[in-house]
RNA sequence: UGGGGCGUCGCCAAGCGGUAAGGCACUGGAUUUUGAUUCCAGCAUUCGCAGGUUCGAUCCCUGCCGCCCCAGCCA
């Protein structure tokens, strides 16, 4: 594998990857992305399978997608279908592997048998409590159970009576016969099989023991021939493990590479807390745009390859690391600059009177939808006497720096005149409720001469103007690493959300659902797809423009 | 405190014994009918600290220091 140009850094797993194909060690690469299916994909998860997708791609090998439903009380075949859209929302595909953990019960629970009978699994009946109590802690050995040396023959009556359904659950489990002084707490009999009568989302009620996550996902691994079983760093404990029960069975051994997960500034990725978010109703759902999660961000409006993008960007390590959030948000806007179309829409209106336009004039201007793309081509855009403009772009007693307009002061209108504010009308507050302006009506597509105006503005015009539902996102919380607070529910930022209404062209009237648009000098803003309605859109603020006057204030 | 990991610029991250890539952020400046975009320039004499090996160490060795993970019949 040589690459010319490099278009993402290298990583210690790629290094891994080549130093074996190179040696002669693996003949070819297969990775898969494994997860449970019980919660919504979020942007960690898109790290994850990000990796074992374009690794198996670089390496013209192939990724499986295997759901890990080892838990029948936690999953649900809801989230196998959102977790597959997901995938495919960010352009992966799996092809025909498509797997699951439990299209092979049968397999495992045949090997957990050999194991018995090799005497390295035995039939445990002490509770909970008294396994607990025995493990010992992370400086004592643990004790043997009292079940530890059953014979052969009665582990295997027990194992199958345990099969059959003769016992409740918790009254007895399988576990490894390894090490119960290990330093290691993993390799302390760990279990193998729990009872647990309840209905599986796919085998039904067929199974009413299930394989504990270590007897089954290496074995899973092994079956499918994956060669690099790609994991988080907490993982690393288990790789003795792992590789114990793939020694043990003699089965095809793939190796197990663990990686740094993502932590994503001023947001929290625990599936706990997403899920107490969204039960407790500090968000609307799991596709909130203000969510981490992967339908969350499609809400938002953030493009799938702003987050591939994302992935490759962050790299892939060994430490914990936090990534800031101007890091996705960059990719967001890159991959927007390039695509969206250009309109004009105002937040917070106030209105400019042109006193030299005539009042029953309505004049169709031409403006391009992107700037720096004419391909894209050009809408109308209706100019008239009454307009509205943005109240930030006015100020009445302006600093230095003030580019906008002010008493006295010229300003261009994007797409359209120079005007001059000639006049400041108040009402009893002595609050500004309008401007009265002249227009250069010379000024339409060419610069005035002997005067330059750097100030530009954005506009719409009164009569035409449209009023829509905005929603405008900010983060979920006002704490880097919410887990600092004492609550993470603390760190919560009260204003992740503002509503409010917005004049905008009105042909955005119509926008379809799910498209982003660029307010000029504003932000993106992606048309909700649950909530807009025909002639009723719902823009929400997928992220704002780079803004350096915000910076100079 | 037993075990497993990790420490390179504010945040990520290459580098694998030959004298510190890149991205984000930040700071200048140019172009611009978005204070956007684009462009150009700047931004670690130094790689947690202290020793050692070597002609030479971020890369090897030793010892400290700091941080993360593990005691589910969760994954």
């Amino acid at each position: 594998m040589s690459k010319s140009e490099p278009l993402v850094s290298s990583n210690f797993i790629r290094t891994i990857i080549s130093e074996d194909l190179d040696s002669g060690k693996r003949d070819r690469v297969v990775t898969r992305f494994p997860p449970e299916p019980n919660g919504y994909l979020h942007i960690g998860h898109a790290k994850s399978f990000g990796l074992n997708f374009s690794l198996a791609e670089d390496f013209n090998g192939c990724c499986h997608l295997r759901f890990d439903d080892t838990n029948p009380i936690k999953e649900d075949d809801e989230y196998v279908e959102a977790i597959k859209a997901d995938v495919r929302w960010l352009g992966f595909d799996w092809g025909e592997h498509l797997h699951f953990a439990s299209d092979y019960f049968d397999q495992l629970y045949l090997w957990a048998v050999q194991l018995i009978k090799a005497g390295k699994a035995y039939v445990d009946s002490q509770s909970a409590d008294q396994m607990r109590e025995n493990r010992g802690t992370l400086t004592q050995a643990g004790v043997d159970s009292p079940y530890r040396e059953r014979s052969v023959a009665e582990n295997l009556e027990l194992f199958e009576q345990m099969k059959n359904g003769d016992f409740p659950d918790g009254s007895h489990i399988l576990r490894a016969k390894i090490d119960m002084s290990s330093p290691n707490m993993n390799l302390r009999d760990p279990a193998m099989y729990r009872i647990m009568h309840t209905n599986h989302h796919r085998t039904g009620d067929k199974w009413c023991i299930y394989p504990m996550y270590d007897f089954a996902h290496g074995q899973g691994d092994s079956i499918e021939g994956v060669t690099y079983s790609i994991c988080t760093l907490e993982f690393e404990d288990h790789r003795p493990l792992y590789d114990w029960f793939i020694k043990e069975l003699d089965i095809f051994a793939p190796q197990q590479v663990e990686f740094a997960r993502l932590n994503l500034s001023y947001t929290v990725m625990s599936k706990r807390k997403l899920l107490q978010l969204v039960k407790d109703n500090h968000v609307s759902g799991w596709d909130d745009p203000r969510m981490p999660t992967l339908v969350g961000m499609r809400r938002r409006g953030y493009p799938p390859e702003a987050i591939r993008t994302f992935c490759e960007r962050i790299g892939v390590g060994k430490g914990a690391s936090w990534i800031e959030l101007s890091v996705l948000e960059e990719c967001v806007r890159e991959q927007l600059n390039k695509t969206a179309f250009r309109r004009q829409a105002v937040l917070n209106p106030l209105k400019v009177t042109i006193t030299n336009y005539p009042t029953d004039k309505v004049e169709q201007l031409d403006a391009p939808n992107h700037p720096q793309q004419p391909e894209l081509g050009t809408r109308k855009l209706p100019f008239s006497s009454e307009l509205y403009i943005d109240r930030d772009d006015f100020m009445e007693e302006p600093p230095k720096k003030f580019f906008r307009l002010g008493p006295g002061r010229e300003v261009r209108l994007r797409n359209a005149y120079i005007i001059k504010c000639e006049e400041v009308i108040k009402d009893g507050n002595g609050e500004v409720v309008e401007l009265k302006c002249s227009a250069d009506l010379d000024t339409l597509g060419k610069n005035p001469v002997g005067r330059k105006v750097k100030g530009i503005i954005h506009w719409v015009s009164a009569g035409q103007a449209k009023k829509v539902e905005v929603r405008l996102y900010d983060r979920l919380f006002n704490q880097e690493n919410p887990d600092k607070a004492t609550n993470y529910l603390d760190a919560l930022n009260p204003e992740s959300i503002t509503m409010t209404t917005a004049l905008v062209e009105p042909e955005l009237l119509h926008a379809a659902p799910g498209t982003t648009i660029q307010f000029e000098r504003v932000g993106y803003f992606t048309v909700d797809s649950k909530d807009s309605q025909l002639q009723h859109p719902v823009f929400n603020r997928t992220v704002t423009l780079r803004d350096a006057w915000a910076k100079l204030k």
